[in-house]
DNA sequence: CTCATGCCCTGCTGGC
DNA sequence: TGCCAGCAGGGCATGA
Protein backbone atom coordinates (compact mmCIF):
# COMPACT_ATOMS: atom_id res chain seq x y z
CA UNK A 1 0.00 0.00 0.00
CA UNK A 2 2.60 2.63 0.84
CA UNK A 3 4.23 3.60 -2.43
CA UNK A 4 6.36 6.66 -3.18
CA UNK A 5 3.76 9.37 -2.34
CA UNK A 6 2.81 7.74 0.94
CA UNK A 7 6.44 7.15 1.94
CA UNK A 8 7.37 10.72 1.04
CA UNK A 9 4.47 11.99 3.17
CA UNK A 10 5.90 10.02 6.10
CA UNK A 11 9.43 11.29 5.36
CA UNK A 12 8.25 14.89 5.51
CA UNK A 13 6.65 14.22 8.86
CA UNK A 14 9.88 12.71 10.16
CA UNK A 15 11.87 15.68 8.83
CA UNK A 16 9.61 17.97 10.83
CA UNK A 17 9.30 16.00 14.08
CA UNK A 18 12.36 13.76 14.37
CA UNK A 19 15.32 15.42 12.65
CA UNK A 20 17.39 17.23 15.27
CA UNK A 21 16.12 14.98 18.05
CA UNK A 22 18.25 12.57 20.06
CA UNK A 23 16.96 9.03 20.50
CA UNK A 24 16.67 7.79 24.06
CA UNK A 25 15.55 4.24 24.94
CA UNK A 26 14.59 1.92 22.07
CA UNK A 27 12.36 -1.13 22.61
CA UNK A 28 11.74 -3.85 20.03
CA UNK A 29 8.44 -5.60 20.69
CA UNK A 30 8.40 -7.96 17.67
CA UNK A 31 11.54 -9.72 16.34
CA UNK A 32 10.26 -9.86 12.77
CA UNK A 33 10.37 -6.05 12.55
CA UNK A 34 14.18 -6.17 12.86
CA UNK A 35 14.84 -9.36 10.87
CA UNK A 36 17.02 -7.46 8.39
CA UNK A 37 19.23 -6.07 11.17
CA UNK A 38 22.28 -8.31 11.32
CA UNK A 39 22.92 -7.92 15.04
CA UNK A 40 19.34 -8.53 16.13
CA UNK A 41 17.01 -6.57 18.39
CA UNK A 42 19.40 -6.00 21.29
CA UNK A 43 22.15 -4.65 19.05
CA UNK A 44 19.74 -2.35 17.18
CA UNK A 45 18.36 -0.92 20.42
CA UNK A 46 21.76 -0.36 22.03
CA UNK A 47 23.31 1.22 18.93
CA UNK A 48 20.38 3.58 18.37
CA UNK A 49 20.11 4.83 21.93
CA UNK A 50 21.82 8.20 22.34
CA UNK A 51 22.20 8.90 18.62
CA UNK A 52 20.99 12.15 17.05
CA UNK A 53 18.91 12.15 13.88
CA UNK A 54 20.50 14.52 11.37
CA UNK A 55 18.45 13.87 8.21
CA UNK A 56 15.37 12.05 6.90
CA UNK A 57 15.93 10.72 3.39
CA UNK A 58 14.12 8.58 0.85
CA UNK A 59 14.72 6.66 -2.36
CA UNK A 60 11.65 5.03 -3.89
CA UNK A 61 9.78 3.27 -1.11
CA UNK A 62 12.80 3.17 1.23
CA UNK A 63 13.22 5.70 4.02
CA UNK A 64 16.29 6.24 6.11
CA UNK A 65 17.34 8.45 8.97
CA UNK A 66 20.96 9.50 9.26
CA UNK A 67 21.81 8.81 12.91
CA UNK A 68 25.10 9.88 14.47
CA UNK A 69 26.99 10.04 17.74
CA UNK A 70 30.61 10.75 18.67
CA UNK A 71 31.99 7.52 17.24
CA UNK A 72 29.35 6.09 14.91
CA UNK A 73 27.67 7.37 11.76
CA UNK A 74 24.92 5.11 10.48
CA UNK A 75 21.68 4.92 8.51
CA UNK A 76 18.49 3.69 10.13
CA UNK A 77 16.73 2.13 7.15
CA UNK A 78 12.94 1.92 7.39
CA UNK A 79 10.66 0.06 5.01
CA UNK A 80 6.92 0.33 5.61
CA UNK A 81 6.15 -2.89 3.72
CA UNK A 82 2.39 -3.32 3.37
CA UNK A 83 1.11 -1.75 6.52
CA UNK A 84 3.94 0.01 8.34
CA UNK A 85 3.32 3.29 10.15
CA UNK A 86 5.76 5.73 11.74
CA UNK A 87 3.77 7.53 14.41
CA UNK A 88 4.80 10.45 16.59
CA UNK A 89 2.97 10.69 19.88
CA UNK A 90 3.26 11.71 23.47
CA UNK A 91 4.85 9.38 25.98
CA UNK A 92 1.52 9.10 27.78
CA UNK A 93 -0.39 7.83 24.71
CA UNK A 94 -1.14 4.10 24.75
CA UNK A 95 0.75 1.72 22.48
CA UNK A 96 -1.29 0.42 19.53
CA UNK A 97 -1.95 -3.33 19.23
CA UNK A 98 0.54 -3.79 16.40
CA UNK A 99 3.40 -1.81 17.93
CA UNK A 100 6.69 -3.39 16.75
CA UNK A 101 9.35 -0.85 17.80
CA UNK A 102 9.23 2.18 20.09
CA UNK A 103 11.93 4.85 20.29
CA UNK A 104 11.98 7.63 22.84
CA UNK A 105 12.83 11.15 21.66
CA UNK A 106 14.55 13.80 23.76
CA UNK A 107 11.56 16.15 23.40
CA UNK A 108 9.40 13.76 25.42
CA UNK A 109 7.61 12.20 22.45
CA UNK A 110 7.75 8.62 21.21
CA UNK A 111 8.42 7.46 17.66
CA UNK A 112 6.45 4.25 17.19
CA UNK A 113 6.74 1.74 14.36
CA UNK A 114 3.36 0.04 14.02
CA UNK A 115 2.88 -2.70 11.42
CA UNK A 116 -0.06 -5.08 11.29
CA UNK A 117 1.23 -7.40 8.54
CA UNK A 118 4.91 -7.29 9.54
CA UNK A 119 6.27 -6.94 6.01
CA UNK A 120 8.10 -3.80 7.03
CA UNK A 121 10.97 -3.21 9.43
CA UNK A 122 13.99 -1.25 10.64
CA UNK A 123 17.69 -2.03 10.29
CA UNK A 124 20.92 -0.16 10.87
CA UNK A 125 23.36 0.07 8.01
CA UNK A 126 26.56 1.74 6.81
CA UNK A 127 26.55 4.43 4.13
CA UNK A 128 28.15 3.95 0.73
CA UNK A 129 28.61 6.38 -2.17
CA UNK A 130 25.47 6.50 -4.31
CA UNK A 131 26.11 4.18 -7.28
CA UNK A 132 23.71 6.38 -9.28
CA UNK A 133 25.75 9.53 -8.65
CA UNK A 134 23.71 11.31 -6.01
CA UNK A 135 25.37 13.80 -3.69
CA UNK A 136 24.16 12.08 -0.50
CA UNK A 137 25.44 8.66 0.51
CA UNK A 138 22.93 5.79 0.56
CA UNK A 139 22.64 2.78 2.90
CA UNK A 140 24.61 -0.14 1.47
CA UNK A 141 21.62 -2.49 1.61
CA UNK A 142 19.65 -0.34 -0.82
CA UNK A 143 22.46 0.44 -3.26
CA UNK A 144 20.69 -1.73 -5.83
CA UNK A 145 17.51 0.41 -5.72
CA UNK A 146 17.28 2.75 -8.70
CA UNK A 147 16.57 6.47 -8.29
CA UNK A 148 12.91 7.49 -8.31
CA UNK A 149 11.49 10.10 -10.73
CA UNK A 150 11.53 12.85 -8.10
CA UNK A 151 15.29 12.71 -7.48
CA UNK A 152 17.78 15.11 -9.04
CA UNK A 153 19.85 12.13 -10.19
CA UNK A 154 16.89 10.51 -11.97
CA UNK A 155 17.91 10.17 -15.62
CA UNK A 156 14.76 10.01 -17.73
CA UNK A 157 16.55 8.90 -20.91
CA UNK A 158 18.43 6.19 -19.03
CA UNK A 159 15.19 5.00 -17.44
CA UNK A 160 13.47 4.80 -20.84
CA UNK A 161 16.39 2.77 -22.18
CA UNK A 162 16.42 0.48 -19.12
CA UNK A 163 12.71 -0.23 -19.49
CA UNK A 164 13.08 -0.99 -23.19
CA UNK A 165 15.96 -3.39 -22.49
CA UNK A 166 13.54 -5.80 -20.79
CA UNK A 167 11.89 -8.63 -22.64
CA UNK A 168 9.09 -9.07 -20.14
CA UNK A 169 5.67 -7.45 -19.56
CA UNK A 170 5.67 -3.70 -19.01
CA UNK A 171 3.82 -3.89 -15.68
CA UNK A 172 6.44 -6.24 -14.28
CA UNK A 173 9.12 -3.74 -15.35
CA UNK A 174 7.27 -0.84 -13.68
CA UNK A 175 7.22 -2.78 -10.42
CA UNK A 176 10.94 -3.64 -10.61
CA UNK A 177 12.60 -1.26 -8.13
CA UNK A 178 16.03 -1.70 -9.75
CA UNK A 179 14.83 0.01 -12.95
CA UNK A 180 12.70 2.89 -11.61
CA UNK A 181 11.88 2.94 -7.91
CA UNK A 182 8.81 4.10 -6.03
CA UNK A 183 6.06 2.63 -8.22
CA UNK A 184 3.86 -0.05 -6.62
CA UNK A 185 0.75 -1.89 -7.74
CA UNK A 186 -1.67 1.02 -7.41
CA UNK A 187 0.32 3.66 -9.28
CA UNK A 188 1.45 1.12 -11.89
CA UNK A 189 -2.18 0.47 -12.81
CA UNK A 190 -2.96 4.19 -12.77
CA UNK A 191 0.05 5.07 -14.96
CA UNK A 192 -0.78 2.32 -17.48
CA UNK A 193 -4.35 3.63 -17.74
CA UNK A 194 -3.15 7.22 -18.19
CA UNK A 195 -0.73 6.12 -20.93
CA UNK A 196 -3.36 3.83 -22.54
CA UNK A 197 -1.10 0.82 -22.31
CA UNK A 198 -1.99 -2.77 -21.43
CA UNK A 199 0.27 -4.08 -18.65
CA UNK A 200 0.96 -7.31 -20.54
CA UNK A 201 2.62 -5.52 -23.49
CA UNK A 202 6.26 -6.52 -23.86
CA UNK A 203 8.46 -3.63 -22.69
CA UNK A 204 11.13 -4.13 -25.35
CA UNK A 205 8.57 -3.92 -28.16
CA UNK A 206 7.15 -0.55 -27.08
CA UNK A 207 8.16 2.56 -29.02
CA UNK A 208 10.43 4.91 -27.14
CA UNK A 209 7.73 7.58 -27.16
CA UNK A 210 5.19 5.30 -25.48
CA UNK A 211 7.65 4.39 -22.73
CA UNK A 212 8.42 8.07 -22.21
CA UNK A 213 4.69 8.80 -21.89
CA UNK A 214 4.31 5.97 -19.40
CA UNK A 215 7.16 7.18 -17.18
CA UNK A 216 5.81 10.73 -17.34
CA UNK A 217 2.33 9.43 -16.44
CA UNK A 218 3.70 7.55 -13.43
CA UNK A 219 5.55 10.67 -12.31
CA UNK A 220 2.47 12.81 -12.77
CA UNK A 221 0.06 10.51 -10.92
CA UNK A 222 2.48 10.08 -8.01
CA UNK A 223 2.99 13.85 -7.86
CA UNK A 224 -0.77 14.44 -7.73
CA UNK A 225 -1.15 11.83 -4.99
CA UNK A 226 1.67 13.40 -2.98
CA UNK A 227 -0.07 16.77 -3.18
CA UNK A 228 -3.06 15.37 -1.27
CA UNK A 229 -1.12 13.24 1.22
CA UNK A 230 -1.20 9.92 -0.66
CA UNK A 231 -3.75 7.14 -1.11
CA UNK A 232 -5.61 5.38 1.71
CA UNK A 233 -8.25 2.68 1.47
CA UNK A 234 -8.44 2.02 5.19
CA UNK A 235 -6.69 3.04 8.37
CA UNK A 236 -3.50 1.13 7.50
CA UNK A 237 -1.70 3.91 5.71
CA UNK A 238 -1.38 7.14 7.68
CA UNK A 239 1.12 9.97 8.13
CA UNK A 240 3.16 10.50 11.30
CA UNK A 241 0.11 12.06 12.96
CA UNK A 242 -2.13 9.11 12.11
CA UNK A 243 -4.03 10.92 9.35
CA UNK A 244 -5.07 9.43 5.98
CA UNK A 245 -4.51 10.88 2.50
CA UNK A 246 -7.24 11.60 -0.04
CA UNK A 247 -6.00 10.28 -3.39
CA UNK A 248 -8.27 7.21 -3.32
CA UNK A 249 -11.05 9.51 -4.54
CA UNK A 250 -9.11 10.25 -7.71
CA UNK A 251 -8.11 6.72 -8.72
CA UNK A 252 -9.19 5.89 -12.29
CA UNK A 253 -8.85 2.09 -12.37
CA UNK A 254 -7.40 0.68 -9.14
CA UNK A 255 -10.21 -0.78 -7.02
CA UNK A 256 -12.82 0.15 -9.66
CA UNK A 257 -13.60 -3.32 -11.09
CA UNK A 258 -17.06 -3.32 -12.67
CA UNK A 259 -17.30 0.47 -12.70
CA UNK A 260 -17.25 2.59 -15.89
CA UNK A 261 -14.01 3.93 -17.36
CA UNK A 262 -14.14 7.71 -16.95
CA UNK A 263 -12.60 8.11 -20.40
CA UNK A 264 -14.73 5.79 -22.56
CA UNK A 265 -17.44 4.32 -20.34
CA UNK A 266 -16.34 0.69 -20.75
CA UNK A 267 -16.37 -1.56 -17.70
CA UNK A 268 -13.10 -1.68 -15.76
CA UNK A 269 -11.71 -5.21 -15.53
CA UNK A 270 -9.57 -6.90 -12.87
CA UNK A 271 -7.21 -9.79 -13.62
CA UNK A 272 -4.64 -11.54 -11.45
CA UNK A 273 -1.05 -10.94 -12.55
CA UNK A 274 2.11 -11.67 -10.52
CA UNK A 275 -0.18 -12.88 -7.70
CA UNK A 276 -1.73 -9.43 -7.38
CA UNK A 277 -4.60 -7.57 -8.97
CA UNK A 278 -4.32 -5.59 -12.18
CA UNK A 279 -7.08 -3.15 -13.06
CA UNK A 280 -7.49 -1.76 -16.57
CA UNK A 281 -9.93 -0.54 -19.19
CA UNK A 282 -10.27 -3.26 -21.86
CA UNK A 283 -11.05 -0.67 -24.55
CA UNK A 284 -8.57 2.13 -23.76
CA UNK A 285 -5.78 -0.31 -22.97
CA UNK A 286 -5.49 -2.94 -25.68
CA UNK A 287 -2.88 -5.65 -25.80
CA UNK A 288 -2.15 -5.11 -29.42
C1' DC B 1 22.75 -13.02 -16.63
C1' DT B 2 17.18 -12.71 -17.20
C1' DC B 3 12.78 -14.08 -16.02
C1' DA B 4 8.96 -16.39 -13.29
C1' DT B 5 7.08 -18.14 -9.08
C1' DG B 6 6.06 -18.68 -4.25
C1' DC B 7 6.40 -17.30 0.36
C1' DC B 8 6.30 -14.27 4.39
C1' DC B 9 2.17 -12.10 7.55
C1' DT B 10 -2.52 -10.51 9.76
C1' DG B 11 -7.21 -9.04 9.61
C1' DC B 12 -11.18 -8.44 7.13
C1' DT B 13 -14.87 -10.01 3.96
C1' DG B 14 -18.02 -12.98 1.66
C1' DG B 15 -19.85 -17.49 0.57
C1' DC B 16 -21.92 -21.67 2.20
C1' DT C 1 -23.58 -18.83 13.75
C1' DG C 2 -19.23 -20.67 12.41
C1' DC C 3 -15.78 -21.95 9.33
C1' DC C 4 -12.71 -21.32 5.57
C1' DA C 5 -11.05 -19.45 1.21
C1' DG C 6 -9.68 -15.35 -0.83
C1' DC C 7 -7.68 -10.92 -0.75
C1' DA C 8 -4.55 -7.01 0.32
C1' DG C 9 1.03 -6.98 -1.80
C1' DG C 10 6.66 -5.38 -1.41
C1' DG C 11 10.72 -7.68 -1.55
C1' DC C 12 13.48 -11.44 -1.73
C1' DA C 13 14.98 -16.41 -2.22
C1' DT C 14 14.97 -19.88 -5.35
C1' DG C 15 14.76 -22.40 -9.56
C1' DA C 16 14.62 -22.69 -14.59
Amino acid sequence: MPELPEVETVRRGLAEHVVGRRLTAVTVTHPRAVRRHVGGATDLASRLAGKTVTAARRRGKYLWLDVVDADDDAALVVHLGMSGQMLIGGRDTTDPVHLRIRAGLDDGNHLRFVDQRTFGGWHLDDHVDDPFGGVAAVPSSIAHIAPDPFEDVFDRDAAIAAVRARGTEIKRVLLDQTIISGIGNIYADEALWAARLHGARTAARLPRKRVAELIDAATSVMGSALAVGGTSFDALYVNVNGQSGYFDRRLEVYGREGEPCRRCGSTIKRVVFMNRSSHFCPVCQRKR
